[in-house]
DNA sequence: TATGAATGAGGATTCATTCAT
DNA sequence: GATGAATGAATCCTCATTCAT
């Protein structure tokens, strides 16, 4: 193992390590010998590249929430038509909960922290905007071809999204509840609806 | 001061101060000190009337559901038609971000909770489906009237439950986000859409 | 229940509570709540009859040596011959662990205090040397009446006490070390042939 | 000072004060707190090198139990004949009680856990039987040798450090109770008239 | 870079004791 | 006489962080 240039690989480490302690024992539980141990490194070394707990969660959240605009970019950007771009996002949203569970039980644990961390409050908020942009450059690019009407799209992006983040939330909870590929469908269906009315 | 038939008084004081501390602080800074403190009682009196800090946070999300379920008693119980209903529960839940915003803060901070502490899974996913059967009597009422459509209502209780805790976790955490009271009408305006059409 | 003159009944209770917390539980884990617990009385009242816990233990202490002074009063004094006596004592003591085996396991809490508190420590002396003192009086009538010889007699009482002791304490850890009603035999053979010789 | 190779030593140093505080105070009064103080480390450190209070007790009486061992085997197994072994051992036995006055200070506190605490119980039983067991071996060996009765030796090891733990005890808890080295004579008087009767 | 020993403050919990009723 | 609510100090243990190696 290389002893120089271990920077990124060291962060990406404990980076990982935490998010699993995280989604594994909750945030109340996380300790940094739980990371270093489940890193498989030392306590120490991890003060050599985080500043301090709090450092490494903020990291992760960002990384969370980078990895999150990642797939959006990869997925929706190459699509031509604003309908297919707020499909294939509606999409995206469900397939995080089925394909990266653990995007929700990270987000969860995070959420909590809003009302008493502000640092944690911008970056969530800032995602949050992040994603209503996204939703709302798709309607307003299908405004203006015709394909959605004006009057629907103010509160659209708000609505997409917390439709989504609520399913998503519920089924993290409660896998049983229901069948989330017919659910997405149903999801797709009320959007559409409004959308085009 | 009274000294017999403190309990009730106690309890209340306790589970009271630990909502104020959760949403003030978050659950990840919660000490039974800060509770004792936030209560004005000694910590010693807490472990008299309460197990364990585990014992008094599943009695403040207990309270905090039982709370919310009688809301829903109250105010959409005594109307008579589906549709009202339905519209009415919808109002309920954009109001409790309004107007009971430690709701929120209380809840998301358990949500985190879910995947590692399973006595609050259970809990937390009980009152989701108490949420969604409230939502599906109003709807099979409204199918036997004829007021809504048969073919709509199979995965809307969750459409509706998802949609409106979306909404309230979004607003908690970044209230300049959208007015509420607007985004109430177009919450129900998607589900009246989809529902009758 | 008589509300006056419970002075001896409650303080009985609580010592034969006490003695049962102690035994079952070791002096370690002894809590004046559990004591409370165990007697059927509350804790207040506890520190109505007794100063605090310390004295509790002091009086358990004393109730267990009394009564075990006084079974060698009523089975050993009404004999005549210091041999009978003696080995009467012996028997005695054998008894103690196979009839009230609690009193080894309260001794046994005991004498681990007697080198860290003074007062403990005094009254177990004053309990060593009473049963000495016994011993001494049947070897002294029996080297008067010529039954014993003279030599022997300057060790032996806290010869025979210390080996009684010894063998209580060792089956009272391990009750299979040994048969217990052979053994006394044997403790009598080994007294006996010393004397005798 | 050194970083590296401490484990040894700080577990030493930790059951050697932990053994003092017991011996001074009681086990009682025996704190986590107070083992650090009179070990000159922290609190801190402690849980690093044992898993808990519990476990430092167990080592505490496995070292002493130990060292008692190492004790027999260093003066008692060199010798040839099995009279000279067996009061080589009585002789050991007394020695304890004048040269390491901790030892039975120490006991004596393990002593009143036997009844509560079933892993205390296993490792003095197991000390117990490992000393009747030397004392057999010698006895056999001399029977083999006809040194001694055959009819004698039954019992006869449970005797010998019945009284000799009896002594050892009752001089501990009242050191004027007699001169131990006259004593220990008077108990070597005892058993070699037995054995050779 | 990397380790893990070391610290001491802080956490949950228990406990002896008091006191209003 | 009797209760058990109330207190706060003390207990066991964990944890974030530092630092010698």
């Amino acid at each position: 193992m290389p002893k120089v240039g271990m920077e990124e690989i060291r962060r990406d480490q404990v980076i990982a390590a935490t998010t699993r302690c995280i989604v594994k024992n909750g945030m109340v539980n996380l300790s940094v010998k739980n990371i270093a141990a489940e890193a498989g490194v030392s306590t120490g070394i991890i003060y050599h590249y985080f500043k301090n707990k709090e450092d490494i969660l903020m990291h992760v959240i960002k990384a969370a929430f980078q990895q999150s605009h990642q797939a959006v970019m990869d997925t929706v950007e190459p699509l031509n038509e604003p309908h297919d771009k707020l499909m294939k996002h509606i999409e995206n949203i469900n397939d995080v909960a089925k394909n990266n569970s653990d995007f929700y039980g990270l987000i969860l644990n995070y959420l909590g922290q809003t009302s008493s961390n502000e640092q944690v409050n911008v970056i969530v908020q800032k995602f949050f905007r992040n994603l209503r942009s996204y939703v709302n450059n798709y309607l307003e690019e299908g405004v203006n071809r015709k394909t959605f009407t004006a009057g629907s799209v103010k509160n659209l992006p708000a609505i997409v999204i917390a439709l989504g983040m609520g399913l998503g939330i519920m089924w993290t909870v409660d896998p049983e509840a229901f069948d989330l590929d017919e659910m997405g469908e149903t999801y797709k269906d009320v959007i559409r609806k409004f959308v085009e009315s």
